[in-house]
DNA sequence: TTATATACTTCGTGTGTCAAGGTATCTCTT
DNA sequence: AAGAGATACCTTGACACACGAAGTATATAA
């Protein structure tokens, strides 16, 4: 999409568990919905994605299922585990350490 | 250090740079500034470090010299270009703009 | 009928990080 | 005088994540 990409990595696993706190979702749409929460200026390329999924499922943070579509493509839905929320909480916090440590890094007046 | 790793990723060259808008120093006091300033959080392993200088200077973002030490081990000092300025404000800006959009990916309520 | 959108998958490559090893000098302790 | 520890730098090889490219398949709009 835009600018950012190596920035992001190491995030990937936590933006994917963050959309699957609220509902089961599969991998077109997860995506859709990054484009559309970033403002078109973010969407993870398929590769990465589905990269991610399997990674994730090894893990035991999310689990797969095939959706029952009668027509279109048939589409795999993942749910986060009771694991996947925990770990999600972890890496939440993480990422809000992260961004402090970063941001008291990098100096203000340039 | 701690939990953090590979969440700093694509970070490193813009932390290092912010060290160097400052002053000149070189690799191992820019490693313990790091781990002073985050409260001994963070700190880059020595081949991170010394990749990262490489590649910057390839960059031409940072020009380095030897230190006319008397005494002690040698030091390789390293000063930021006008490029690299020019670089760090644009890092910083996408640093920015990346932790709005991670915030906005990243659901509150667990 | 052709293109576009939806939807998933696999393979091979590249880049950044890092563990492990190495070199060399100085200071402090025993 | 010997040894440990801090200072300071460097290289090699392996690994993980991201991704370009290619492929499969269905539905719909032009």
């Amino acid at each position: 999409m835009s600018i950012t990409a190596d920035l992001i990595r190491g995030h990937t696993d936590t933006i994917i568990l963050s959309l699957l706190m609220h509902q089961d979702s599969y991998g077109y749409q997860i995506n859709k919905t990054i484009a559309e929460k970033t403002h078109n200026q973010y969407e993870l390329k398929e590769a990465t994605l589905y990269t991610a999924f399997r990674r994730l499922e090894q893990a035991g943070w999310i689990r797969s299922y095939w959706g029952d579509e009668q027509t279109g493509a048939r589409r795999r839905y993942y749910t986060i585990t009771p694991e996947g929320r925990a770990a999600y909480v972890r890496l939440k916090q993480e990422w809000e350490q992260t961004k402090r440590m970063i941001d008291g890094l990098l100096v203000e007046e340039v």
